[in-house]
DNA sequence: GCCAACGTTGGC
DNA sequence: GCCAACGTTGGC
């Protein structure tokens, strides 16, 4: 079992948005990196991750999902209308793939990327290591210590 | 809005 | 396969 966190921008797609959606899911579509993606082909599903807010004030952690799909072909990335349009994605060779995620809940508070750069035995975790990663891969430890945060 | 970090592209 | 140029991410 494994545990994740899966970076948004709140204006651009937060809680609530998935909150709303049916079934309160949604694919985690439009990821352009490698790195991501081979993060997102290993999900399982029943695994859990973090909802994290950037570029958003503040930068943090808000809540907790659940990947109910396995990694399938990103739809965006064939439609020429879309944002995340890939013409070197196609039907027969997908390049880019995404797993589908389940709001579980929302933190009373975001967790905040300060709150977090201050706890010692957070220091090795990925958000802090490589900033720029979109979907990343949370230590059991690290995702223990963080819900721990919440009682305080 | 700036800019450091870093991923991608393409010429050679 | 190298690497310069360029684009993007995301904190501040």
């Amino acid at each position: 079992m494994s545990y994740y966190l899966f970076k948004s921008e709140p204006d651009v797609f937060n809680l609530n948005d998935l909150k709303a959606k049916p079934n309160q899911t949604t694919p985690w579509d439009g990821v352009r990196n490698y790195q991501a993606r081979n993060i997102m082909r290993a999900m399982k599903v029943g695994e859990r991750g973090f909802f994290y807010y950037s570029n958003a004030k503040p930068s943090g952690i808000a809540g907790v999902i659940e990947v109910v799909s396995l990694a399938k072909p990103d739809e965006t990335a064939f439609d020429p209308k879309s944002e995340y349009f890939d013409p070197k994605s196609t039907a027969d060779n997908p390049r880019w793939f995404c797993v589908e995620v389940k709001f579980i809940h929302a933190f009373p508070k975001v967790i905040s990327l300060e709150t977090l750069k201050k706890i010692p035995s957070l220091s090795e975790m990925t958000l802090l290591t490589h900033s720029r990663l979109s979907v990343q891969v949370v230590k059991e430890k690290e995702w223990n210590i963080i819900h721990t945060l919440l009682n305080v």
